[in-house]
RNA sequence: GCAGGUGUAAUCUAGUGGUUAGGAUCUUAGCCUUCCAAGCUAAAGGCCCGGGUUCGAAUCCCGGCACCUGCACCA
């Protein structure tokens, strides 16, 4: 098999209605496609796919919230502060440039200067625009983030968002409730995400505006174990760990035996990911898992795993399955004030004993007057361990206050625990749509004999289903033809009819688009009531009864092996 | 963002400082055609954008945009 280029799939993608570059017309912008026709219903298959998966096999809940959100959400987040480069501008010329870039020849690590110092480097040293020698502007910084305005006048400051996991972990209480308050419990969101890249190349591989298909998995610390995962332990998998970076390949039940795979949900949702992708149409032979080194883990992950693909430019990241650990949840409620936990109630109520500071109220007014309630209250519930040296140091309203032991007794007080609040984890299996098909579209992308393209598409992925075909647009045939089509758009298969021209181009035409089965009206149904079904792989045929076609391609179409059909007839 | 390369029709491509930019594929219409890109006839469709040099620019120069490769970046 000759060698894919990205270059034909991308060609084949404009010709036959997959993907096009935005606003073409305009003279395109980088890192923006649309999708086409075919892209578009392929995009759906795939999305619908990973819905049957996650929302029907799985139990989540699918969500969809807003692309735009104000400032607050992405400061808590961590994407306001972590999710930008530290620009100049010329002042002349107007060309922008990476401070950290500019400061490379005066400093070791100019990477990790902060803003401030950055610019005192380049004043110091009198470093001048690179192209036009132009005075350079303050540093500024650059966020990957759209930024826009919510509201007329000067409004709030919003943002486009960069990932769409955000509007699952803010609306966490809601979906808490809605879940009967139970853990663990998922939800899943399918949408668009922004990230204003400086540099997009590569296709749909780099996009600013991109599709992401994210679930979000809530645990409890405690127990990351998962009950299904011993019905799919024994399946294989390839996997690269952090460890040695070496390639091996073994099982999920073994990988998590040695320790590879930290715990049972991580390797639970690995195992998800490698049915989905390959029902999707990616490869297996291409395909792996990468364990993130500790070095590259993102600001909020404590374990992380990508499933990657081998394109035509080299192992691409299409998944990312992240234990990002109680960060999220934490920062929103340090960022919101909401409570963003759960309550685990045990199976008994516990009788807790524990020492106290017991507050003596009678000191206390006559030295603190108003206050003295909040004095109270604040060391009523201050733990024991803040007492050093005889005082507790407390912070009441804003103002710390150092209380002497004179105020008040330590004694033993018993609770009764009924349960506790903790906050939960988040698994994140996070999927880049697009990366997804562009990886089933080359990875289909066949080239065989005399240069003709076959793109052998999942039955799932397929945009185009059927292709309908009568041998000749005469003879009644297309009369046949067209009723047959007809009955399968009505029980909701995708065909494509087509009359026109020899029958071995509107094959190939099928066949360059991934359409799975063909059906050919020839003569015989005049005499014996049959028609073919034609598989796209190996371009062999089975007779049918016409009146059996519809029920067969459902068959077929639901996982039955066409080859069964040839030992049939 | 840096360096290099490329830009001719939907796709692949030929071409030259000078008449009407050539071919192939694809598409459409008609004819023909009883299963894997057949044939005939006709039609439609193009020099990435802007500026400069020149009597004349698709061609030379500059700038922009896009794509490709490498580097950098990649939560």
């Amino acid at each position: 098999m000759k060698e894919v280029n990205s270059g034909d799939v991308l060609s084949l993608c404009k010709r036959r209605g997959f993907i096009y570059p935005s606003y073409e017309i305009y003279g395109g912008i980088a890192g923006l496609y649309d999708y086409g026709p075919l892209g578009t219903q392929m995009k759906t298959n795939i999305m619908d796919l990973w819905r049957s998966i996650y929302a029907l096999e799985e139990g989540f809940v699918e969500i969809d919230s807003d692309i735009v959100g104000p400032e607050m959400v992405f400061k808590a987040s961590g994407h306001a502060e972590n999710f930008q480069d530290l620009m100049v501008t010329c002042k002349l010329c107007g060309e922008g440039f990476r401070a950290d870039h500019l400061a490379k020849d005066f400093h070791p690590n100019p990477g990790a200067l902060s803003k401030k110092e950055l610019g005192e480097l380049i004043v110091r040293e009198n470093i001048k625009c690179p192209l036009c020698k132009g005075d350079l502007s303050e540093v500024e910084e650059f966020n990957l983030m759209f930024k826009t305005k919510i509201g007329p006048g000067s409004g709030r400051i919003g943002y486009l968002r960069p990932e769409t996991a955000q509007g699952i972990f803010v609306n966490y209480p809601n979906l808490y409730r809605y879940m009967r308050e139970t853990l663990p419990f998922g939800a899943i969101q399918i949408g668009r995400a922004y990230r204003n890249e400086i540099s997009p190349r590569q296709g749909v591989i780099r996009l600013r505006e991109f599709n992401q298909m994210e679930a979000e998995l809530f645990v409890d610390p405690v127990d990351k174990r998962w009950p299904r995962f011993s019905a799919v332990r024994d399946n294989k998998v390839r996997l690269v760990p952090n460890t040695d970076e070496v390639e091996i390949e073994t099982t999920f039940g073994e990988a998590l035996d040695k320790g590879i795979i930290a715990h049972e949900t991580i390797a639970y949702f690995l195992w998800v990911t490698q049915r989905f992708l390959t029902k999707a149409g990616v490869d297996p032979k291409r395909m792996r898992f990468r364990q993130h080194l500790k070095t590259e883990m993102a600001h909020y992950a404590c374990d992380c795993w990508d499933a990657e693909a081998l394109l035509s430019y080299g192992w691409t990241e299409i998944v990312g399955i992240a234990d990002r650990g109680a960060w999220d949840l934490t920062r929103h409620m340090q960022y919101s004030q909401a409570d963003l936990t759960a309550f685990k109630r045990f199976d008994q109520p516990q009788e807790v004993e524990r020492k106290a500071f017991k507050p003596k109220y009678g000191l206390l007014g006559p030295e603190f007057k108003a206050r003295s309630a909040k004095v109270g209250k604040a060391l009523e519930a201050a733990d024991i361990s803040l007492l050093k040296d005889g005082k507790v140091e407390l912070d009441v309203d804003g103002e710390k206050l150092s209380i002497s032991d004179k105020y008040f007794d330590i004694v033993d007080v018993k609770e009764k625990v009924n349960g506790v609040k903790f906050v939960p984890h988040v698994i994140e299996p996070s999927h880049g749509l697009d990366r997804i098909l562009y990886t089933c579209l080359e990875h289909a992308y066949t080239l065989g004999e005399e240069n003709y393209v076959t793109l052998n598409l999942t039955v799932d992925a397929a945009p185009i289903k059927v292709g309908v075909l009568p041998l000749m647009g005469k003879d009644d045939l297309d009369k046949k033809g067209m009723e047959i089509d007809r009955t399968l758009r009505e029980r909701g298969i995708a065909t494509y009819f087509d009359d026109s021209g020899s029958i071995g181009r509107r094959y190939a035409r099928l066949d360059e688009v991934g359409t799975p089965y063909c059906v050919t009206i020839d003569y015989e149904v005049f005499e014996n009531g049959t028609v073919t079904i034609r598989d796209r792989r190996t371009t062999k045929q089975v007779r049918v009864p016409e009146s059996e076609v519809v029920h067969v391609i459902e068959q077929l179409l639901h996982g039955r092996p066409f080859e069964e059909l040839i030992a049939k007839v």
